[in-house]
DNA sequence: CACAATTACAACCATCTAGTTGGAAACTGA
DNA sequence: TCAGTTTCCAACTAGATGGTTGTAATTGTG
């Protein structure tokens, strides 16, 4: 039998991925991602060089995929509520997203891992947010998706003031939701009307 | 001289918040925690517990001061907005809270360290968003709250995100400002509206 | 088949980490 | 002054942890 070793290398990468996205960084073991994956340790140095390194390899994997799996759809305010919805609706499955996320602006910082790559997406989202909404600025369509990140991906990595301000009753995720499409509806609409007023027929 | 116990267990709280605000739980170490203190490790030992009860205790003390230092005054869904500058504008100056916050989220899940403490913080803070919007439900106020929180705590726990999306200008954190305050006034002035119509005068 | 290159892995290691301990020093009250 | 208590700290420990290495198995190639 031939070696498979983007098999291996594939099994290491779902294994650190729920390790990292569990326990971050600085808490994640290498020893149990290898165990995990049922590969030796051993291969992590040779395929991805270092904790840090497969780290990297996992956020930039876990989020790109995730800029895939949920575009940016249709046009006018309700496309980004739309957008807005549906990105909840994913991190509400799977929080993995969200975690690594939150993870990585904790314990980079500023640094930003597989630059190239993320630059590349964010300019794709902002463009599609502008085709959404046209007329409005590159800084105004930057700041409508970093709102609507910060409400969809900050209440799945933030269980507990959830429970705190709202309780856990049944029918608590879609309130949460529908909170979230409304406030992005109104903040895009916001922006809407302003760039209409800018640039009148 | 007297032995200062109290000064003693505010060094290592204070050197405690600082490493466990820029490394997290997992990431602190008591040894630095100690030497920033300039203190026996030991003590640390003897006046918390462990690693993970003075987490908890550096938790409560910062989140608890923080619901303190800025208060929702005033009424109307700019009372609101307001809030949520201000809110904003001292996560900015020091971004401790949110980082906390965050780390919380990821590192315990679910687990609400000092319980009573903190639900009594959550509840006069929805209270006070009920006074601000009359006639809101508590679901309503509690949503608006996170969604404040949501928005304010997000951004500087993401500065690669913030980087990413709406580059590096300088009066970017001001936009961002304007950005944040809009939106909640949007969001609150819709409910403040919905809750208008629910009880006519 | 022989040869070099690659992949696999068990055992290993230097270092670090949370937590402990035993005893010295400083304080208290009588 | 003196016994009892509390605070302090240097040194220690048991167990992890990230990373390495020597070697054997497997592969393609001439």
């Amino acid at each position: 039998m031939a070696w498979d070793t983007e098999r291996t290398k594939g099994l290491l990468l779902k294994a650190a991925t729920s390790e990292f996205c569990a326990r971050g960084l600085a808490g994640a073991r290498i020893d149990r991602i290898a165990a995990e994956a049922g590969v030796n340790k051993e291969r992590i140095y040779q395929y991805f060089g270092n904790k840090n390194a497969l780290f990297d390899a996992v956020i930039v994997t876990a989020l790109s995929s995730l800029m895939d799996e949920v575009p940016i759809e249709g046009s006018g305010p309700e496309a980004m509520a739309d957008y807005a919805g549906r990105l909840f609706d994913h991190h509400q499955k799977d929080a993995t997203a969200p975690r690594l996320l939150f993870w990585e602006g904790l314990e980079r910082g500023a640094e930003v891992v597989g630059l190239p790559k993320r630059m590349a997406n964010c300019a794709s989202k902002v463009n599609s947010t502008i085709a959404a909404l046209p007329g409005i600025s590159k800084e105004d369509a930057g700041d409508l998706l970093i709102t609507i990140v910060s409400l969809c991906d900050a209440a799945p990595v933030l269980p507990a003031l959830d429970g705190l301000m709202a309780g856990d009753d049944p029918g608590r995720a879609e309130r949460r939701r529908a909170a979230v499409v409304r406030t992005v509806y109104l903040a895009a609409a916001a922006l809407a009307a302003e760039a209409r007023e800018a640039t009148p027929a």
